[in-house]
This record gives C-alpha cells, structure tokens and sequence, in this order.
DNA sequence: AGTGTAAACGAGAAAAATTCACATTCGCAA
DNA sequence: TTGCGAATGTGAATTTTTCTCGTTTACACT
C-alpha cells in the first residue's frame, strides 16, 4: 500500500498523490514529464487538473520521493528515488537514457567542491552522445 | 574587429550580431542569459528585438561561439566558449558559478560512454552546493 | 459514525521563456 | 549601385510551469 509511504513523507494520503505515485511506480519508462503523467491519468479516466499534477510532483521531490532532472533545457522529467545515487547518459538522437554509476567520479566531485570551499548538496552529470542503436541506424 | 570572428564562423556581419558578440566579450559575469544581453542593448539605446538575441546566440551555438547551459531549469545561459572545457560548481542560494577542470572526471567519462557503447558529443557537470560566502552568511 | 478545520484540489488565468510568421530592411557580391 | 537572399523587428503564438480562489477532502477529535 502506498498509503504507508506517504505518511511516511509527511504528506496527507489523497487520491491524486495516491495515483501519481502509482503511476510513477508502474511506468516502464524511468524518467516521466508532469505531461506524461497527466496524459496517463486522464486515460484511466480520473479527472486530476494539470496544476495538481505539478504541484504533487514538487512536492514528492521535496519529501525526497522523486529526483527532477532537466536534461536538456525542455520540460523536466522526473525518476523515483528508489536506491542509489547514479548519472545519465543521454542519446542526443532518440533521447534514450541509461543510468550508470561510477564511484570514482563521485569521490573526485567531492573533493573538488571540498577544494572549493563548495558544501556539496547534490550534482548532475549527463554524457550526451550518440546510442548504439542511433549509430546503426545512421549506416 | 569582431567583423571577422563572425565571418570565420560563416556568419554575416549583422549589426545584431556584432552588438551581442561585443555584449559577450566585455560582460564581467561569464554566464549570461538573453535577458541579460537584451536589457545590456537596451540600456546602450540599441532597438535590437529580444527574438534576434534569441535567435543570434542559438546561431551562436551552432557556430560554436558559446556554450548554452541549464543550470536549474530556469532560463538558460550563455557562454563565450573561449578556451577549454570545464564544469561548474553553482550555488544553490546565490546562484554564483565558479568553473574547475578535472582531467580524472574528463577521461573517467570517455570510458563510461566507450563501456555503454555511446559515440560521446558533449557531457555536462554540475556540482550543487553552499559556496563559501553563504555557507558565512548563514551563521 | 459525525463534524470542524486546515490542507489539498480543479479550473482557468497568468507568468516566464522561447519560438514563429511575416512584412521590411540590410549585407554583400557582382 | 543595385539586386537578391538572408536577417531583423514587431507582436502574436507556444510551451512549460505557477498562481488564484472558490470548492472539496482527509483526518483528528468527538
């Protein structure tokens, strides 16, 4: 029950949180944009506002459920924060996104803003490049 | 004469474009966003419409003159891309940006996208943090 | 179960950032 | 200097996200 998780963020248990979080949890796709969210909602027929849809989402991301990203200046998408930490490469062609993590990265990040005198409170890297699958298909 | 950088970059010499190269080359803040250089020609009495800024500095990135970044999902900003490539480190209270290359990060990233099978084209870093002068307010 | 209250919602307007359409002007090569 | 295609200015249109405000809902306390 995702009644539990909520409360557990400190946010009351209404339908539209109730939804969103479901649909969050059941796409296939990773990283959703407040549209593809509300797209999905009016196809099962529940009648959210749009505006609720965004402020949900903002506040899913305050209580550390969901993780923003803004990829490439468009509209923000957003992933659920379920395990750890990782990057993204970004396919500049068909805008696929794959995940990684590489620990060696994350050690040097932190000791850059510590040479900085930077208090590191999160960081994004994207690679941009060109997929497998793009690169085939450009032959 | 930035007559001729523009005309390296297969640009005509537009009064708009020289402007807003110039605008460019003298700002103190190396990040600026269309706003920004729109109201800088505007306080110097240009009439230069805010949908050619737009449109020069998107030629301007095409051309590889400047760089786009967006930092946080606000407006985007520019950068004269002068010199080597570099990340940033961006303030989350005062929005400063302070830039750093770390040659560990470059190639550690060149190896993740080779291992992911992805023809790398660009890769963005941005480290999140309280810089030193607001970690010093906040006290 | 019944109910008061603050929080949350829905709808549509508004704001912010960016792009588009099109009539006019400008840069530059001949 | 003149002509032509490229570039510009204006203002409207788009896109994404936030705000406002009247109505509804969740939940603590009977």
């Amino acid at each position: 029950m995702q009644n539990a998780e909520l409360k557990r963020a400190g946010l009351k248990a209404t339908l539209p949180r109730l939804r969103i979080l479901q649909i969050l949890e059941n796409s296939t796709d990773l990283h959703v944009s407040a549209e593809d969210v509300y797209r999905t909602l009016l196809e099962a027929g529940e009648s959210i506002g749009l505006a609720t849809v965004y402020r949900v989402l903002t506040q899913f991301e305050q209580a550390g459920l969901v993780i923003r990203h803004n990829f490439d200046g468009g509209s923000a998408v957003f992933e659920l924060a379920s395990g750890e930490h990782h990057d993204h490469l970004v396919c500049v062609r068909c805008n696929r996104v794959t995940e990684f993590v590489d620990h060696v990265i994350e050690e040097r990040q932190r000791k850059i803003a510590a040479e900085n005198g930077f208090a590191m409170t999160d960081h994004s890297l994207v690679i941009h490049g060109i997929c497998s699958d793009c690169q085939r298909d450009s032959d």
